[in-house]
DNA sequence: CTTGACACTAGACTATACTCCAAGGTTTAT
DNA sequence: ATAAACCTTGGAGTATAGTCTAGTGTCAAG
């Protein structure tokens, strides 16, 4: 049983964002102390390990709640409801995975094609090293 | 020469937006007309397709507003601070890139382990399904 | 047995990125 | 020539995701 602080250590977060994310649903500690204290599991490590990769990756914290509560409304939802909104959001994931391909070979064709020495970045643009891309749309 | 709603239109974005990023120095119209209408060129389309798909891949405007400076710094900075705030960024992106195969492939995991028929969604859920790749860390 | 580090709640404050509104001027189609 | 549809600015309002403060309570070490 760890306390909100030492949760916050190990998950790399506030305590405070601890307490909001708390409000919205997202975590819940597993009891609490006599004092009032919450007291988290070590499986909470995991779950705001769980948020914060699917915030970087671009959901917002109400569809990741959407996401963690197919945990809880277990047997109420059919299997096709649960995989219709997976699906959806694989969709989502997989249009962003292509964007931020590109994004990331535009940067790379800027890194690479702008310098040789300590020359001035004269043709360093991102809109020049995205045009090779743009041309293919 | 394009109006801001033309623009918009193109650009699949809202009035208020172009002239908010223009506010925060995103973009900027190459003239006015002489009753002080904006007018864009068709480079611009390509300039905001370029911020929203940074937008997407989770650059802040602040970040983005950075990128397209490079375009203004023309000859200032020398080639080697370009290149490493270029190649900052790449890291950033490549980390991204990598939680978002991570959440891709728990999702599919979800999506088809999950389903023979209409059964109810007893063991849906995504931490069980990230749980497989949790242990591999 | 008190001091310092931590916990609690409630609520105010911040940053980011819009979005909407008011009050007016311009353009265009009928 | 007039109404609809567009444009202008400035400023207020909204949603998201925290972050901070105040006032108070708890616990562990010296």
């Amino acid at each position: 049983m760890l306390k909100i602080g030492e949760l916050a250590i190990q998950a790399k977060v506030s305590r405070d964002t601890l307490r909001f994310y708390e409000k919205h649903g997202l975590i819940k500690p597993s009891n609490r102390s006599d004092a009032g204290y919450r007291l988290y599991s070590d499986s909470d490590i995991h779950r705001i390990s769980f948020i914060l990769s699917a915030k970087e990756v671009g959901f917002t914290l109400n569809e990741i709640h959407q996401l963690l509560e197919l945990e809880v409304t277990k047997g109420q939802k059919s299997c096709e409801e649960v995989k219709q909104f997976v699906d959806a959001k694989i969709t989502i994931v997989n249009q962003r995975l292509t964007e931020i391909k590109r994004i990331k070979k535009s940067l790379q064709t800027l890194s690479n094609a702008c310098c040789g020495g300590d020359e001035p970045a004269t043709h360093c643009t991102i809109l020049e090293a995205l045009g090779d891309q743009a041309s293919r749309d």
